[in-house]
DNA sequence: GGTCTCAGTGTACGCTTGTGCACTGAAACG
DNA sequence: CGTTTCAGTGCACAAGCGTACACTGAGACC
């Protein structure tokens, strides 16, 4: 057994994170309205008025958990980017699903306090999911044949992949993962819905 | 001051709708989770224990809300259904606009409670929303071109308009209905949007 | 090595919560 | 009209909550 000695703000920095990841613990099948602070730090094995020491709210504890997760979700979007591949659209569901399933309690926060939450962290979420939004958008932009359309159908082009890739997660973390049929017909759905979204996009005239 | 005197269960069939419409009230930027029993009876103008004499649980309350509000979302398909033209989806939109807006709180606790809620109402909700798309998947198959379309294919391309309409839905109730510019902006969005999915459909070959 | 800092402790407080129980009084009923 | 039913009352209680406050003891610092 190993005493190892470490400075004392790597330990606050322990204690935040196992906050954060207790909270996430919890969250797998609650919201986080329905937490409480003492719950928390119980799961963290601190004593409650510790918390105060890492976050001065629940609704504070909320915002960290949403940059924690908006990282991950920001890591699936540099990686989908740079996945070299001939099919945009196959790569990136590819892309989705290996996230989805190695990060499934930050996914399952987000889209659960998205529209759940408190105001504070369904703002926070917003923010980030806008930002994701316009760099798609940047995205399709530089596709062949979609280099001509108006900033606003290009928003709207964005909008409409972000709002089908948020039912895809949604259906993902639905589905019984040991019901490999399922999670495979959930997939397939995921890939035919966004090759109609492109087949669709390929069509329309943009008129700025 | 008429003293009209009412049958005993008209009465608590009023108290009963107290008890829906003061929880829809406090709902309005709230999860139902973090709504408590004392809350809903106080806001309906009863005491604590009479709330029983409804519901057996607040999660009983959420499914009854749910079950509520879920009328209200067939009224609109029945409606859309209804409206004779020769743009489907130019009258789809308008009626979505129109229901939402003059059933805000019913959507917003549908939309809200979808992914947030406690598992018992997540599933209502859910089961609801599978037999809406499986009407859509049905009125899909009548178009010209998508009759001979797989049961799988129409499901899946009902499955994407719920989806984009479930968007379209929470942009509605998130823009500021005093700024009828943004508003006009999320509805030609939403138009643009399910013209696409139309125009990716037309283009589809379904292969069985 | 002595002092300072501060993450984590322990106790204590006033509130709110869900729910059990005995009740009341007006409508429903025979 | 006397009896029954039952929606709503009022009180009580234990449990959980957020948070204030004074504390401890080990790492940081001069």
């Amino acid at each position: 057994m190993t005493v190892e000695s470490v400075s004392r703000q790597e330990r606050k920095q322990r204690t935040r994170q196992a906050l954060l990841d207790g909270s996430l613990r919890l969250l797998a099948d609650r919201s986080l309205a329905s937490l409480s602070l003492r719950e928390v730090a119980r799961e963290a094995g601190i004593v409650p008025t510790a918390f105060y020491r890492h976050f001065e709210s629940m609704d504070d504890l909320g915002v960290a958990l949403v940059e924690e997760a908006m990282r991950t979700l920001r890591r699936m979007i540099r990686d989908a980017r740079r996945r070299p591949s001939t099919d945009a659209i196959e790569s990136s569901v590819q892309t989705l699903v290996e996230q989805v399933r190695a990060n499934e309690s930050h996914f399952r926060f987000l889209t659960r306090e998205r529209y759940g939450g408190t105001p504070d962290v369904r703002r926070a979420i917003a923010t980030e999911l806008r930002l994701f939004a316009s760099e798609l958008a940047t995205d399709l932009g530089r596709f062949p044949g979609m280099a001509q359309w108006s900033a606003d159908d290009l928003r709207m082009g964005a909008d409409l992949m972000v709002a089908a890739m948020l039912s895809i997660v949604l259906a993902l973390l639905e589905v019984d993962r040991n019901h490999a049929e399922d999670e495979l017909e959930v997939i397939d759905s995921a890939r035919r819905q966004l090759r109609i979204i492109a087949l669709g996009m390929s069509q329309w005239r943009s008129t700025p």
